[in-house]
Order: C-alpha cells, then structure tokens, then sequence
DNA sequence: TTGATTTTACGAAAAACTTCGTATAAACTT
DNA sequence: AAGTTTATACGAAGTTTTTCGTAAAATCAA
C-alpha cells in the first residue's frame, strides 16, 4: 500500500516536531514552554500550528486527559533524510558529495567523530 | 567594515542565483527559459523575482542593452555555506556530524569521491 | 511610418505561513 | 456554588512569498 503522502513541515513546524521528537509526547503548554527559550511566542500560536499540524497528520494527540498530549507522527530520520535530499538539491544542485566535503570543512570535527566517518568510509568500500 | 546585511534568499530566489551561478549573468529571458524545463513559469513572474533581487541585492544588472543581463550578486560558496549552517541547526539540531553521516550513508559514493574525503580528513587530523 | 514584438515597470491578487484575539468549556479553589 | 484559572476551538488579521495582468517604452519588420 502507498503512504499517504505527508507534506512537509514549515520551518516553525519543524521547530515543534524537534521538540517532540527529543522530549516525547508533550502538552501544548509544555511545547509551548521550551519554544520560549528561544523565542517569545504566544501559547494560541503554539496551539494553533500543533492544530495543524494535526490536521496534516504531522502528529497526532491523546485527548483522554484535558491537556491534549500530541506525538510525532513522521520518523526524525526519515525527515531528515527527506529535507536533507531536498537541500542537496536546492543548493549544492544535487551533488551530496560537495555538500559533505563544505560540511565537514567548515566544521571543527573532533579525532573521534573522524574515526566514526572513518568506519563508515570503510564500511562503503569494504561492500 | 561591517557587510551589510543581505537577505536569505527564498527557494524560488535561490533557483535563479544557481542559474546565475550556473550560467553567468544572464537576461531574464535565458533564467525564465531555464526556469521552464523545470517547471512552467510566467515570464512576468521570473521578471518579478529578479526585480524583488535587485531590490534586495541578491542580483545586479546591467542596463546599457534593452534586455537587462542580471548578475549574481552574492558568492555561491559563501551562500552554500550560510544556508548549511541553518539547515543544519535548523533539521539535524546544530550537528553537522550527523549530517555528514546520513549525507554519506545515503549516497552512493564512487570511490574517488570517497578518496576526496579520506584526504581532507588527513588534512584534518594532520593540524 | 505603422504595426507587431519584446522588454521593463508596476500594482495587485493569490497562496502559504505566522500570529493572536475572543469565545467557550472544563476543572480547580475557597 | 461562584469565581478564577487553564484548556481547546475557531476565525481572522498580518506577513511573506509567489504569480500574473496590464500598461508603457523600446525595438524590429514590412
């Protein structure tokens, strides 16, 4: 059977989804809560988008207790995976190659996140 | 000297810089045409884009010929590495080592490009 | 030179995304 | 039980991004 195609989540969605995604199944007011750490946002505005992105089926809720608990409903790797090949796309026109090499680059790597990068190397060689 | 701030561009404006990357400075013509094998898209409407560009300053054009040739006015590798930045704070929560690792793992790397990495990491580890 | 074509300028509609006010209902508090 | 607080629902306004119609100017062709 075909999945129902999901469309993919705004940048503020995406926001709500990571917090979902670190923390479990969460209130608004909780979600809400960590989204002001970073930015001032209304609690109508939080409840609105995780109102739509019900309706989306980005996450779906329990509404047995009053305070509605909603859950992720896409896959964190999946939807990284797919926005990861929309961006390769978009900006390094398709080539992950060049994407990787600006990434790691521009990026101050530690000896054993190297070795991780190592293995995986091998790993794609040894096959 | 501080850069003045110039905008992110949007994923429509982005499509025209990489034209522009792409082709060198081109006519809204040549970019519509380009922008058509892709995807229908109104002359007027490519116009528009590259126009909100100048504005912007994303683009500069050239006036002295009737058809205007617009030129990118911002550096593709700079560009590249901005939008990464975000992205990567944005979807993979600030680390570009996960990034790295599903970029990788998703691609079927030739062995050349695999070698091109194994040598920045030698880089790497050899400062 | 007159009419057709190509181009730019401009404005505004349409669509997508974000934000919030208000109403209403549920559940604590005293 | 009455008032206060906390929740959801809903609609709509505000913003940003995308799309395009129309007019006017420049060029080209007969």
């Amino acid at each position: 059977m075909l999945k129902n195609k999901i469309p993919k989540p705004t940048g503020s969605e995406l926001e709500i989804l990571r917090l979902l995604w670190e923390n479990g199944p969460s209130s608004v007011r909780s979600v809400n809560e960590q989204l002001n750490l970073k930015k001032e946002t209304g609690y109508t505005t939080t409840l609105k988008f995780m109102q739509i992105m019900l309706d989306k089926k980005l996450v779906t809720r329990n509404t047995d207790s009053r305070s509605h608990i909603y859950k992720a409903a896409i896959n964190q790797e999946e939807t990284q995976r797919d926005l990861l090949g929309n961006f390769v796309d978009n900006v390094f026109g398709g080539s992950a190659m060049s994407l990787v090499m600006q990434a790691l680059g521009n990026h101050d790597a530690s000896p054993e996140e190297l070795d991780k990068i190592k293995d995986l190397i091998k790993k794609m060689e040894g096959k």
